[in-house]
RNA sequence: GGCGCCAUCGUUCAGCGGAUAGGACAACGGGUUUUCAUCCCGUAAACCGGGGUUCGAUUCCCCGUGGCGCUACCA
């Protein structure tokens, strides 16, 4: 706790020189009016403190529905007021699009292609914060607060010591002129003046009504001392001036909408429509966090998830259509999305029934879809070298797809099939190429492969040969099959036998018999 | 600690006063098959506890319990 503190004591210090001249400077500018006009507007405000999570996709996509549903318009803001060079990482800017457009989310206005309401990015909207603070003071409605982070954290301490409920004192709030005078040339926050009495209601479209008493609520910062804008602030002001007609976000901010209702009331603006989606769980019902896999967006598309699968699990991660089925194309939720279908519970996050359902997204695809997008990890991975390989990789692919769950397992179910000789996994060769009985197989099934044409050199063709081997012998069948295989692949399990020879080539097919042969001998 | 939200099979999503409480994932069993996977069929599995309201509560209300969230000059 004192920690923390100190940290933030410092960032207070070392924030002061870096704010640029213009910023400080409060220009005069008019508010856009707020609300007006029927069309519904949605944002999805990312924060560049650290990589996408896959919650906030999330509720990019709920919003994006939405709008999608209402024939509204998707807009993406960039809330880039916590300067702390600690969190704030210009570097993952870039991705929060490109994120969003694999899968398939083009925003309406965004700070790339603009709109209307812009700019899109807070960082470049400091007056319009600053002055709407500074109408809340002359309004009465907010005040400058003068406390120290030292005062402030001391505060606190001897509250904690109490066991009272934390927060601030409302010092500064009723400062008589003279000290008001004193205090002029020292850094200051701008905080919220909440009102004393009463409580705050609202109505959320999937809680229901929610009362607070406003004695429970703080006297929140709103324009820290370095100028900049606190979420509340900035939120606020924004959605107001962008026209936001429905506000759709995630659970944890349900305990502030109060703070920000009653900055809305302070200003005399309409409230948005409030909707709070649940929080993403792991299956251990605890906040999801690395502990439970991958949390970073971009992980699932370095790991092969197809963006309609994303788009389907995510969408149903706390929303649902009210009938027993999964499956959805984007057409089919755009249709079903409502705001009522969103639940309240917790919302867990099932990384088996992802893998499931990508799986069903794979099956799904073309043979080249699958194909295009494969190629990519084979390359990655090393396994594809020259033209000939591509080759052979195309030809190999769709042999696998059934057993592909992502895209990357494909390096995995067809690397055998690259390269002079595979892998041998000594527990396969152990079962079926250990005996004298298996090298006789193998060798009586050679010739017979042999007489087959380079070209073509097809399952048909391949299984005649092998069959006809297997008659000859009088043998049960899989007594050739499983030692064949294991010849070729190194492994036990594979696509089927005949297709995988047929795919191999007849080259690389005589090549490692011949060696295995040669081997045992 | 204070405030708020939530509570149905192992997991998840349905159910919004009267149903044999349904679907999916996972599990298990069976079928197809040269193996694995796919595919098909089937089995098992749930309304947190206590009070109300009602002719009737899984469903509405209250309390309890549990889980989660918020409680920053972070968003």
């Amino acid at each position: 706790m004192g920690l923390r503190f100190e940290k933030a004591v410092t960032r207070f210090r070392s924030q002061q020189a870096e704010i640029p001249q213009e910023v400080m400077i409060c220009t005069q500018h008019e508010l856009r009016s707020g609300p007006t006009s029927g069309a519904v507007r949605v944002r999805y405000p990312p924060s560049p403190t650290g990589a996408q999570h896959i919650g906030n996709v999330r509720t990019a996509i709920l919003n994006w529905l939405f709008a999608k549903k209402m024939g509204g318009r998707f807009i993406v803001r960039l809330e880039d007021t916590d300067r702390d060079p600690s969190r704030y990482r210009a570097d993952v800017i870039p991705d929060i699009l490109s994120n969003l457009r694999y899968l398939g989310i083009e925003p309406d206005e965004d700070w790339e292609k603009g709109g209307p309401a812009g700019p899109y990015i807070q960082s470049e909207r400091l007056y319009l914060y600053q002055n709407a603070a500074r109408e809340l003071i002359e309004s009465g409605k907010a005040y400058r607060c003068y406390c120290t982070p030292e005062r402030i954290a001391a505060l606190r301490a001897e509250q904690q010591q109490r066991g009272e409920p934390t927060g601030y004192d409302r010092h500064c709030r009723y400062l008589s002129d003279s000290e008001l005078e004193k205090l002029k040339a020292q850094p200051f926050v701008v905080r919220l003046a909440v009102p004393l009495e009463g409580q705050t209601l609202y109505h959320d479209e999937v809680h229901g009504d929610i009362s607070v008493e406003n004695s429970a609520l703080d006297d929140q910062v709103l324009l820290k001392s370095n100028g900049w804008p606190t979420y509340h602030l900035a939120n606020v002001v924004d959605d107001h001036s962008m026209g936001i007609t429905h506000v759709i976000r995630g659970e944890d901010w349900l305990p502030s909408t109060p703070k920000h209702v009653l900055l809305y009331q302070a200003f005399g603006w309409e409230t948005p429509k409030w909707t709070h989606a649940p929080l993403i769980l792991g299956t251990d019902h605890k906040k999801l966090s690395k502990r439970h896999g991958d949390t970073e967006f971009a992980e699932y598309i370095r790991k092969g998830y197809l963006p309609e699968a994303l788009m389907n699990f995510l969408a149903l991660l706390g929303w649902s259509s009210g009938e027993d089925r999964e499956l959805y194309s984007v057409e089919e939720l755009i249709d079903r999305f409502s705001l009522e279908g969103i639940t309240p519970h917790p919302a867990i996050f099932d990384a088996n029934k992802l893998i499931w359902m990508n799986g069903e997204y794979i099956r799904k695809s073309s043979p080249e879809t699958i194909i295009e997008l494969s190629i990519p990890y084979l390359r990655k991975s090393g396994l594809i070298k020259t033209e000939e390989d591509v080759e052979l990789a195309k030809r190999v692919i769709p042999l696998v797809t059934d057993r592909m769950k992502t895209l990357d397992e494909v390096v995995s179910l067809t690397d055998f099939f690259f390269g002079d000789m595979p892998k041998y996994d000594p527990k396969a060769v152990e079962k079926w190429l250990n005996s004298s009985d298996s090298k006789t197989i193998l060798a009586k099934i050679l010739p017979r492969l042999k007489g087959i044409a380079e070209e073509p050199f097809t399952v048909h063709l391949i299984e005649a040969a092998v069959r006809g081997g297997i008659d000859e012998m009088g043998i049960p069948s899989p007594q050739v099959i499983h030692p064949l295989r294991v010849a070729l692949t190194g492994r036990m399990v594979g696509p089927g036998l005949f297709e995988t020879m047929a795919a191999m080539g007849k080259a690389k097919v005589l090549s490692r018999l011949k060696a295995i042969i040669a081997k045992e001998h």
